[in-house]
DNA sequence: ATGGCCTGCAACGCAGGA
């Protein structure tokens, strides 16, 4: 199984280069977030012309996700379980024998936000879901914009980031929460190129000057990081015309 | 030193992103 995630900012705008993305690279699934679009706009016969099904939930303006999959997709949930939250980032289906569940995680905007405490509160709850979708399901893959970076590694400027929002101790607490409800970094499974960016700045040529961080992540559950082939980035849909500001990661998983 | 770009909504600027 190839599985993928791509934050594209907007739907809308990026639809033509998903459909080629889609063509190009054949995932098995592909978990979307900022789609931007209420679900009566949600471009259906276009991704079905492509050859994949889909599932979505998004709201006007702001946030919205979803699952594209090739062969159909069970058990959707479109809520933290006990959580109400009105913002829509999160879907959870099962595809082809793998609970996937699509995040995207609150920005956070800076540390001394509301939002950012809206973030962490966000956080602690998924932690917990993951936890028991961990123990129901077995084989588990949480993909999407996490709006965190792990660690320096995954900063173009240590420096510069220390304690911002993206980079921040609680934030990289909350990020290990996660991870310690049986869940791997797949990206760090592997030997990785320094440098391996997933979101550059729109402004300041970011991307030319390799001004990255790495936020988008697709984490494993013990019974599949054995099965786990590959993490990579792929860079290209970033140096296009018109490009999200994020790069789509994509997983190998062994049958 | 500062802000620098993009999207959507709906207005001719703002909120939000990261």
């Amino acid at each position: 199984m190839r599985l993928a995630t791509w934050n594209v900012n907007s739907l809308k705008v990026r639809l033509p280069q998903v459909v080629d993305w889609l063509a190009a690279q054949q995932p098995d699934v592909l978990c979307l977030q900022e789609t931007k679009l209420e679900d009566e706009r949600f471009p259906l016969d276009e991704i079905r012309a492509t050859g994949y099904q889909a599932l979505y939930s998004g709201q006007k303006t702001y946030n919205g996700v979803a699952i594209l999959s090739k062969t159909a997709a069970a058990d959707v949930v479109v809520e933290i379980p006990d959580y109400p939250d009105a913002q829509k980032r999160v879907l959870a289906a099962s595809v082809a024998g793998t609970r996937v569940i699509c995040l995207y995680v609150p920005n956070g905007q800076s540390v001394h936000s509301d939002k950012f405490r809206y973030k962490l509160d966000w956080l602690a709850a998924v932690a917990a879901w993951l936890a028991r979708e961990v123990t129901a399901h077995g084989k588990v893959a949480v993909a999407g914009d996490f709006n965190i970076a792990p660690d320096e590694r995954d900063v173009h400027d240590p420096k510069a980031w220390e304690g911002q929002v993206l980079c921040s101790a609680p934030e990289r607490k909350a990020f290990q929460a996660l991870l310690a409800a049986g869940l791997k970094d797949s990206f760090r499974l592997f030997e990785q190129p320094a440098g391996s960016f997933t979101w550059w700045d729109y402004r300041m040529n970011a991307y030319k000057r390799k001004m990255g961080l790495r936020i988008d992540h697709i984490l494993l559950s013990n019974a599949l990081t054995g099965a786990c082939r590959s993490c990579t980035i792929d860079v290209n849909p970033r140096q296009s015309e018109r490009p999200s500001d994020h790069a789509p990661v994509i997983v190998e998983l062994a049958d």
